[in-house]
DNA sequence: ACATAAAATGGTTGCGCAACCAATTATTCG
DNA sequence: CGAATAATTGGTTGCGCAACCATTTTATGT
């Protein structure tokens, strides 16, 4: 069974194929009586135009292409709902890669994904490989790189300062006069390394900090996870400390649940920060303290810097590049004095 | 800047066309200094193969189609995470396409679909339009239906009975003797409302079926719409009710939060049950009792079959169709007695 | 009604690649 | 060592569509 071609419409609606092609790409400049004779010949034959012809003849595809580390973090999801809201409107199709945070993966998909002429690349942190880098260079495509502040961005560079937003927890929990403060993080990637970064300075700069505090894993993130840093935490130390900062709101929630276990009263004998604000957040017991950070807006905000780049306005010049920052707040609730 | 082709690469290694062609497929009969040189090339002058030309011409687009319809629903991260983790090592990409529970999106879905020639098709539920089924039914290419049972499936169906589930959920809850059960919900969709019939069926046989106790809504699941929606419930019944089935573990826990909130004793002066068993059910105050659905099984399995479909072993003949039960599973845990 | 401008439509060509078959080169074995 | 065979390489063609320019039709104004 051959497939259905613009020319078997054509001789349908009794046209030229070119003819079609306008409708079909909704082009002005075909009469309203020629429109609707080839629109019905469209929908009686149920052609569906072949994407690939039309990529390779004009060059243009219609293609985001998003990489991402993982897709069981839930804070993937807001930032592809992001970009999801702003690229189906704009008629931009989301080839969607996980990298699993491994960067031999990240510059397979890059490899694969501009082999598709993309019209715009979403990719998560800037820790790509040298061949990347100079795969992404040498491509004329929008680049935006998301979640995290970047060294030196390829393009565009949208995210907040984890670094900063580590310092600030760090002077939060001091301000609340917590003195012996710890940190727990699973999945120490950069960004969250940058996170402990900050936070470290942030008590050093109080000479408040002592490392044996500090436990980490590679293994993912948890609410499981949490709850066993926890004790590993309390083992390490004697229990000899009184708040801790979790590199995100699941381990958070396990800390929270693990105190509860052990009868430590948050916040007053033990303080909790989490990181990211996830919903539960706010209905743990007690109410999680935590960090927000605009998920959504990062994703949105990266694909509407794409559409202009490829839909540049004359009258307002705007060479969008460099760093945008999407900032971040921290949310006091109860799991801290 | 012309784009770099196969012919490029041809002459840079002195070999024909079609030479730089196998090796870059990896397809075997080139010998290996000759294999060497081409790939020499390749690398030298950044060489990335026309995807859309390739498509074109061979009509293999190594694409899976994936058509959910909600980002933000935690419930299709594992589904996702399941099908990439199939897709990916057997060098598929995965197009994923959004429909906001839009029969109409998903029309358009498809149809944008089955213009790239994609290998394989995998989509939320039955409740296609009858243009999309017609479309689907017309395309040569493996469809799978999954997440919940469907009624005459296109191809294959991989999911479970939301109404068995519903159905087993109120029998447990009577056998707790509990008496006046109510139900919650939120975004209403199809396997919502299946989950609710199966409920309302096991009540009914049990004659404890009171529909003032069954209060839903159409907007999106949340924790606090659980909490909204809990206090609907005892507003409308004037907290005449002592168990509650969650259709989602979302909404539980908002109940959970809220009883607290009222000093209500789960699970002795009230039951709570919910829909998924996500990661927090377990770590809930107190933990909930709820259904464990295996939704990366259903990724997987979804995306095994679309490959086994495309890849028929000739010594085991399995003529892969029909329905594919994944299962539930209760789980008991302490907000019900 | 006619000239002119403007809009609508059609014809030809090439995008980059793989399928197909033909030609060439290496290998094997008597 | 030479013929027969197998393995490797190359040439030609078409996939389906849109860009480009040429042609035809329609609208406009005097």
């Amino acid at each position: 069974m051959k497939r259905l071609t613009l020319k078997d419409v054509a001789a349908k609606a009794d046209v030229s194929p070119i003819t079609v092609s306008r409708v079909v790409n909704g082009a002005d400049g075909v009469r309203a009586n020629v429109r609707e004779k080839v629109e019905a010949a469209i929908s009686e034959l149920g052609y569906i135009p072949n994407r690939s012809a039309s990529v390779l003849a004009s060059s243009k595809s219609n293609l985001i292409g998003v990489i991402i580390p993982s897709l069981s973090n839930v804070v993937f999801n807001d930032v592809l709902r992001g970009i999801y809201d702003i690229a189906t409107p704009a008629n931009y199709q989301v080839l969607l890669f996980n990298t699993h945070y491994s960067p031999i993966e990240e510059e397979r998909a890059i490899r694969t994904l501009l082999g598709q002429s993309p019209e715009g690349l979403i990719i998560t942190g800037g820790e790509q490989t040298a061949a990347a880098r100079a795969m992404l260079q040498a491509a004329t495509v929008p680049v935006v790189q998301i979640m995290g502040e970047v060294d030196k961005p390829i393009d565009i560079n949208v995210g907040f300062s984890h670094f900063d937003a580590g310092a600030a927890v760090a002077q939060l929990l001091l301000q609340r006069t917590y003195r012996k403060i710890a940190f727990i993080g699973a999945r120490m990637d950069r960004r969250t390394c940058e996170r402990l970064d900050g936070f470290e300075y942030g008590l050093e700069a109080a000479n408040q900090l002592d490392k044996t505090r500090i436990i980490t894993s590679s293994e993912p993130s948890s609410v499981a996870m949490g709850a066993s840093l926890f004790k590993d935490l309390m083992a390490a130390t004697g229990g000899d400390c009184d708040a801790v900062f979790c590199c995100n709101d699941d381990l958070a929630l396990g800390v929270l649940h693990e105190c509860k276990k052990m009868q430590l009263n948050v916040p007053e004998q033990f303080g909790v920060c989490g990181f990211n604000d996830i919903e539960m957040a706010a209905y743990a017991e007690p109410a999680l303290t935590t960090v927000r950070v605009n998920r959504y807006s990062m994703g949105s905000r990266a694909m509407e810097l794409i559409f202009e780049k490829n839909h540049p306005q004359t009258d307002k010049m705007s060479p969008v590049s460099g760093y945008i920052n999407t900032g971040f707040e921290l949310v006091m609730r109860s799991s801290t004095r």
